[in-house]
DNA sequence: ACTCTAACCTTGCGTAGCAAGACTTGCAAT
DNA sequence: ATTGCAAGTCTTGCTACGCAAGGTTAGAGT
């Protein structure tokens, strides 16, 4: 339980940049983002990724398209902006500088 | 800027872990580890740091400790308890298990 | 007395993830 | 045909965290 906790709370503010970097492969729907990123351990259910969706539409960071092309019900795909890119280029060095910062305290902490 | 908000959102979660590992060390004070969380760019301004603690104290995490022995304004020490260095050590794993993953995910999207 | 500074803490706010579930659509079996 | 099921999208209400700004207290120097 506690470490759920813990886990939700790292989420914040990575989430988005996950999703934009499953993006820079090629276009994925909505479902198939969740279970990626279920599977990975980076949301705990659909209710982070669809409102996250829609945040990131509005920021143009992702570019939706609907296709009922295929079988089943009409799937809305979601493509990388060029502003998305140069977000995740961003959000990359934060990561890096920021993750080094908490391993030095966590080995230093041994 | 936009660099900014998303450390913010970054820090969410991490912070409290990385003053348990600063007191794994020994015992410091308010000022003193803000300045040192500022320095490695893990807080913007002590208005994070106090309430957190707060907090802390509240789950038991922290005890802490009025010294007016030297000179100045008395200061308030905080030393980690033994739940404080389980939650640390929960943490360190649910950090490297989730970073791994990000990292993977930054990885491939070169 | 007055001011300065270190140190502590509070208030109000924005935002992100989550659980739970609602709504819709196609498909398959009876 | 109708029922049921599963895939897919989205909404609602909630909680928690970091932050900026500012307020409070106490000792030190003049």
């Amino acid at each position: 339980m506690t470490e759920e906790r813990i886990a939700t709370n790292l989420r914040k503010g990575v989430l988005e940049y996950c999703v934009l970097a499953l993006l820079s492969h090629g276009e994925k729907y909505g479902l198939e983002l969740a279970d990626d990123l279920t599977t990975r351990g980076l949301i705990a259910s659909e209710g982070s990724l669809y409102p996250l969706l829609a945040r990131m539409r509005e920021n143009g960071l992702v570019e939706p398209r609907w296709d009922a092309s295929g079988t089943g019900r009409p799937r809305r795909y979601y493509a990388i902006t060029d502003v998305g890119t140069d977000q995740l280029k961003a959000f990359a060095q934060v990561w890096t500088s920021l993750g080094a910062q908490v391993n030095a305290l966590l080995e230093g902490s041994r």
